[in-house]
DNA sequence: GACTGTGTCTCCGTGATGATTACAGTTCCT
DNA sequence: AGGAACTGTAATCATCACGGAGACACAGTC
């Protein structure tokens, strides 16, 4: 499974959702929709609004929109946003040795992280919200 | 983070550790090299194992050797024994036109999955256990 | 001034992960 | 033949991260 948590598909559901809104939409609106809470979306609200890709208004009338059209927003920024770097899930490796290639293990794994973590960023770069919400 | 468990990493680690040794290894022996337990690393065996990277022999004397050379196991295939296919973890996403968007997040989700799995087998496919061994 | 909404905190239920133990079946060695 | 070594698998358990839920201060709107 790519991505332990469900920020990312939160983030792309609800970018996708206020590109076919105008105005801001609360939180406890956009939660609804989604099936889930209106405090955990704040939290992915709050992270895609530090990547600039959303805005919020208080008061009332207020909510969230996005930063930019839609056109523009790449999932790749959704994946720095809500994902940030991509790590291979690894294991406690020990480095007393008792395995001979358990040092090794460490350094490449952080080697492989980033190579995938680019090949990730390359593929999720060719999607923008626009073309999720194409499907719609 | 990638894999939500660590077989995948488990399982380079454990095929480097065989490329190593020449003769088989027992489960305890690799699992107290590993910092983990025996049972559990059959586990991870098994699914090497039923991939065709390794052998494993009952009885005294026995334990996994590897089924082939370690010139010839991509990480690809480890990532194909280990995690299957990547898939990318989803909220539970409503259905019932609560949210307008909602109908095309799982299609779409789908199609992201399967883009991502290939990139990240093309990545993987570029590594053998020899190349993480010579790192040793 | 009353209302609305965000940002953040705390608490809790749930599910997945991996550690641990146990045991039947298989193979080797003497 | 008999004992020892090892696998494969099942059952149980502790731990932990994730997300649900409620609450509250603060800020902005009407």
């Amino acid at each position: 499974m790519l991505f332990s948590n469900t920020h990312f598909a939160m983030g792309v559901h609800v970018l996708t959702a206020l590109a076919a809104n105008e105005g801001p939409v609360p939180s406890a609106d956009l939660a609804h929709g989604m099936n889930t809470n209106a405090a955990f979306l704040r939290q992915v609200l709050g992270q895609l609004k530090r990547a600039g890709l959303v805005e919020t208004k208080l008061g009332a009338g207020g909510g969230a929109m996005l930063a930019r059209s839609a056109q523009t927003i790449r999932l790749s920024e959704v994946f720095r946003a809500t994902v940030g770097r991509a790590e291979v899930k690894r294991h406690d490796c020990p480095q007393d040795g008792r395995c001979h290639v358990a040092d090794a293990m460490n350094p490449f794994f952080d080697e492989l992280s980033s190579r995938l973590d680019e090949a990730i960023d390359a593929e999720l770069g060719d999607w923008t919200i626009a073309d999720v919400l194409a499907r719609a």
